[in-house]
DNA sequence: TATTTTTAACTAGCATACAAGTTAGAAAAA
DNA sequence: TTTTTCTAACTTGTATGCTAGTTAAAAATA
């Protein structure tokens, strides 16, 4: 497991939280596999309670499974949570899309502008960056629309789509997304709902995950229930 | 508060959560004042570490805001809060009622029925016995899809509509939101998302809150930046 | 040898104790 | 009297120990 440094500002518990999840979204915690409080908190240098927590938390997206008395397991790779949280991504940013178009302010539409601006920078230059900003973006239009809470929620289930997303953006081109984003920005900045929708389904669709390219990568970590 | 007894199934954590949720959302605890976990383990004749915990799941959907050393602060009536859990709620069902029209199977369309049934028997006979069985079917729509993580998230932030819902149950009769889900079920069963759609939505129009009741109703319970 | 039983080493749930930060009021100083 | 300082009683965050349940391997039995 990598181990990065605390934090100055963050708990013990969002600390826990956070490494967990990087672990897992990466796959260098394998799915499948079995991990105890004590392990991690060993590792992290911690007590075992603060760990508990960001159990309990990963295990309300179902992207572990708490089995008491036995141990914390790496849920599987899982066809149906993977569309679940792709549904719910969609379907709530589709909407919201629409309706950036009327609550947008100039400033808003100065920081996509920005974030653009550096992802059409970072083009082929840094991958890593990229996806940063490629989150940032669609993190703003959640705070354009004052809903911060249903990111929390979406992002929590999207652990299922983002640890197999690398395989979806080796065949997808980069240069495509960024172009992407170009035309949801503008339908947004044009105050045009039907183009800001049709410019973000098109956006996701390229994210319509081959489960034969899945099930060939990571066959064996792919659950049972999927095959 | 109201203490039920213990279900012997659940944890006293899942028990701990269900006891605070309930009181929350009757109102029973007030929106603005302070609960200490403490004071909750005593009343439940738990210890800290359960009622800690639900505390924490219970502060993700902002429903309370853990203060570090102060206490745990139950949420004002926060129309924005509010309004994002409708919009949640509203946009999911929406993609779901269409999708039940092509997923719902004979068995499904049994079981709505069913639950329809008793709801045109309970109307205008069990108030409380109607509310239920309009979550169970809700519930039933998100079962039929296979998108049960969404109904948890879903209902995680509804617990701040559902605060205040009962003050649109009074101005909304039974007799329409009863109706309402039988023209949801009818275009189901007639594999017609279109009709569905517009049903859901015509029915979810009711519970458009009217601001000026609740502030006028709970006037001492409305965080400032509602105003 | 094959099968059952026992046991010892694990696990997470939970209770308890302590650490560290906050607060309200008493005591001291102006 | 008014202001400041201090203190004691709170709070949650976290560590630790105990309980009860699971597991797998050793030991006993067939």
């Amino acid at each position: 497991m990598i181990v990065p440094p605390k934090n100055s500002s963050e708990t013990n518990r969002e600390y826990a939280f956070r490494v967990i999840s990087e672990n897992i979204i990466s796959l260098e915690i394998e799915p499948g596999s079995m991990i105890g409080e004590q392990e991690i908190a060993t590792a992290l240098g911690l007590s075992r309670t603060p760990v508990h927590e960001a159990f309990l938390e990963l295990s309300k997206s179902k992207i572990v499974d708490i089995l008491p008395q036995k141990g914390c397991l790496v849920s599987m790779i899982d066809s149906d949570l993977i569309r679940e949280a792709r549904f719910l991504r969609i379907t709530v940013e589709t909407a919201l899309v629409e309706d950036a178009c009327e609550l947008a302010k100039e400033e808003d539409l100065r920081e996509l502008d920005d974030n653009l601006a550096l992802q059409e920078f970072y083009l082929s230059k840094d991958a890593d960056k990229l996806l940063a900003l490629d989150n940032e973006f669609h993190k703003l239009i959640y705070r354009i629309c004052n809903k911060m809470q249903c990111y929390y929620m979406v992002s929590l289930m999207s652990m299922h789509f983002d640890r197999v997303r690398s395989l979806s953006l080796h065949s997808v081109k980069d240069l495509k997304i960024v172009s992407d984003h170009r035309a949801i920005f503008d339908a947004i900045k044009k105050k045009d709902p039907a183009a800001a929708r049709a410019a973000f389904q098109k956006h996701m669709a390229r994210f319509d995950l081959d489960w034969n390219i899945i099930s060939r990568e990571y066959k064996q970590y792919i659950s049972d229930n999927s095959k």
